[in-house]
DNA sequence: CCCATATACTGACTTTAAGTCATTTTTTGA
DNA sequence: TCAAAAAATGACTTAAAGTCAGTATATGGG
């Protein structure tokens, strides 16, 4: 009796059906202008099933997030299995982050928005908080593994705790490329007229520049200035401009 | 005939007094659960009179935003007046941002708020939104001229542009600051379990990591011990648990 | 194949909160 | 004192989230 398992099954995938439809809405007019009803009618579906699906309009937009962080994850655990020094894998899942923002736009604002509305009931009672946040740490459980294979392997100063150190490169990544997306994306932020600035770019900066405190001396006699210069990722510049830089 | 003045003045007045009751409803029941009736009832005015000063409630949330980013201006344009080194210029800058945050999570709010919001029609046709910027270039170029007093009293390293490290500086302050205060005040935000993370204790790890990478060669050995070790900055801790670190 | 039950679906309706505007009240200056 | 201008009001409109009584479809035994 199969059946109560092939619904289950239908009804998972219905859902991710009607996220998919809700994410390319987010893409095309934007989080501010997603609209519950037009979800529903975009999915084939009334508007009282949708809400069969997702128990409010948050629910759904966590369940967005949900598919991004997993997505991230996937990303950031990958790194581990490649052969690289703990400090490269560090750099690796900064830009895997990047591209990530660059590449998923809609994700990336429904993760912000996400911040935001963390703390309100309906967050709260949805079931993908809890699998948001659980992909969150394991994320970070990634970065600190990094970092200990790097101690290990003498690519990065070991006279840090490895926790403080990744909470740092994940808070200060995670600035970086907020910072860098708003710049681009949105029309009033600019921190100073006439300077493009691609992502890239910067955070390749900000890996050189923190890259000082985390490398071992040794690594740093050796190759410091390679680390911010031989990687090429496959990131594609988003910006138009870049007067500056 | 002062009369048109003295009118002027006197909406100005009430507009600022609105925004005050605003700000203290944010603060008592979060901005999520800002209400517009509510605001007017607080202030006591009609609500139609309540839209006679602001155009809608994004333009109020950008009137305190407004108010959050000339207070913090007014401190970090205070901290160039100090008798201190460019480094500690910039450290200090951090600091008064952490200290602001902690010290008015409501304004902090508000300012992630129109983070998210920038970008729609109502926040467009908002006098804040251009006011906010323009404060926040102002900040900005605080940082920047921080930095090349920093580069002319040796003490911070003057290989860099010093635009170019500004922005590095604040994108990276601002995401240590913001996930500080995320785990502090969002219940499903830890990283890690039982890791209780101060924002001071932070920010001081965070300037430690940053300062091999900004310092000049000379001064960092001469003191880069006592950089972060020796300031005792006025910001109280909100934290409460902390296990770890 | 038929029917009773359970499950899934529907869209008209309710609710909530933002935003408007015709009317009233207050202020101004002759 | 009073007419015109300015300011204030709150009942109303609107938009969008969220609900639910009723309808349709699927299931499984007889």
């Amino acid at each position: 009796m199969g059946i109560t398992e092939r619904k289950e099954r239908e009804k998972e995938l219905k859902r991710a059906m009607i996220l998919e439809e809700a994410q390319k809405l987010i893409l095309e007019k934007g989080l501010d202008c997603l609209n519950m009803d037009e979800v529903a009618e975009r999915a084939e579906v009334s508007k009282g099933s949708l809400y069969l699906y997702f128990n409010n309009k948050t629910d759904l937009v966590l369940g967005i997030c949900h598919k991004a962080s997993a997505m991230m994850n996937a990303m950031t655990t990958k790194v581990l299995t490649e052969n690289l020094s703990g400090l490269e894998m560090v750099y690796q899942i900064g830009i895997n982050y990047l591209t990530f923002a660059s590449e998923h736009p809609e994700f990336f604002r429904a993760m912000r928005f996400l911040e935001n509305y963390k703390d309100t009931d309906q967050a709260k009672n949805s079931n993908y908080l809890g699998l948001c946040a659980q992909n969150r740490q394991e994320g970070f459980r990634v970065m600190v593994r990094a970092i200990q294979i790097g101690m290990q392997d003498g690519s990065i100063n070991n006279t840090y705790d490895p926790n403080e150190l990744a909470i740092l490169l994940w808070a200060t990544s995670h600035g970086v490329v907020n910072t860098a997306y708003m710049h681009q994306n949105t029309e009033h932020f600019k921190l100073l007229d006439h300077l493009g600035i691609d992502m890239e770019t910067m955070f390749k900066s900000y890996m050189k520049l923190i890259g000082c405190g985390i490398q071992s001396e040794s690594n740093k006699n050796s190759d410091s200035q390679s680390f911010s210069e031989t990687h090429s990722p496959n990131t594609r510049s988003v910006l138009t401009e870049n007067n500056d830089a």
